[in-house]
DNA sequence: ACGAGGATGCTCT
DNA sequence: GAGCATCCTCGTC
């Protein structure tokens, strides 16, 4: 399914749908990209756990815009964590971008990374081997130097409760696409 | 294999 | 001033 007849959905319907999908980046003259492999869904002011539960501040505005705007905010002071926003223009639907693996430009994510192994297996990894910054935040996934690409799921998607999170945390709106071990 | 603890900065109350 | 949508290292078992 194209992209961007996807992203005008809810975040929960969106979420599995991105697993198998393509994170391109092209930024410093290098391209790197990975298969999404382990999204969450956040749910804007029906969810607790999301940053825009108690509305719109001048941090997750982006998650207000228009379906396929990206969503970076940092995280513990160290990391990058980005989302792709969903759901009409207003709703902040957003989807957590949790991992992937590595298919073009591996020498750049080592490099980034500073290590050989777990490029992008988790959030703040993978916007560090992407080269993914707060300087994104804003830009769309259907334009910009981030974009999402089509794929399709190489596995079994699996639903668990989300990760790290301190509220709503029994909600199965976590989605990891297996990898087949054969 | 698993758990504890520290690093670090920004956002919102 | 509290609370994070995390990651890594180092200690045990």
């Amino acid at each position: 399914m194209d992209p961007s007849d996807l992203l005008g959905a809810d975040a929960l319907e969106v979420a599995p749908q991105l697993l198998g999908m393509r994170i391109s980046s092209d930024i410093g003259g290098s391209r790197t990209e990975v298969v999404l492999n382990e999204v969450e869904a956040y749910r804007g002011f029906e969810d607790p756990a999301s940053h825009a539960y108690r509305g719109q501040t001048p941090r997750n505005t982006p998650m207000f815009g228009p379906p396929g705007t990206l969503y970076v905010y940092r995280s513990y002071g160290i990391h990058w964590c980005m989302n792709i926003t969903c759901g009409p223009e207003g709703v902040a639907s957003a989807v957590l971008l949790r991992g992937g693996t590595p298919t073009v430009g591996a020498p750049t994510m080592e490099r980034r990374r500073g290590r050989a192994t777990n490029l992008a297996d988790g959030p703040g990894k993978l916007t560090q081997a992407l080269g993914v910054t707060g300087e994104h935040t804003g830009t769309s996934v259907l334009s910009g130097p981030i974009s999402l690409l089509d794929g399709d799921p190489t596995g079994p998607v699996i639903a668990t409760p989300r990760i790290g999170i301190s509220k709503a945390k029994d909600l199965p709106w976590r989605f990891v696409m297996t990898v087949r071990s054969s």
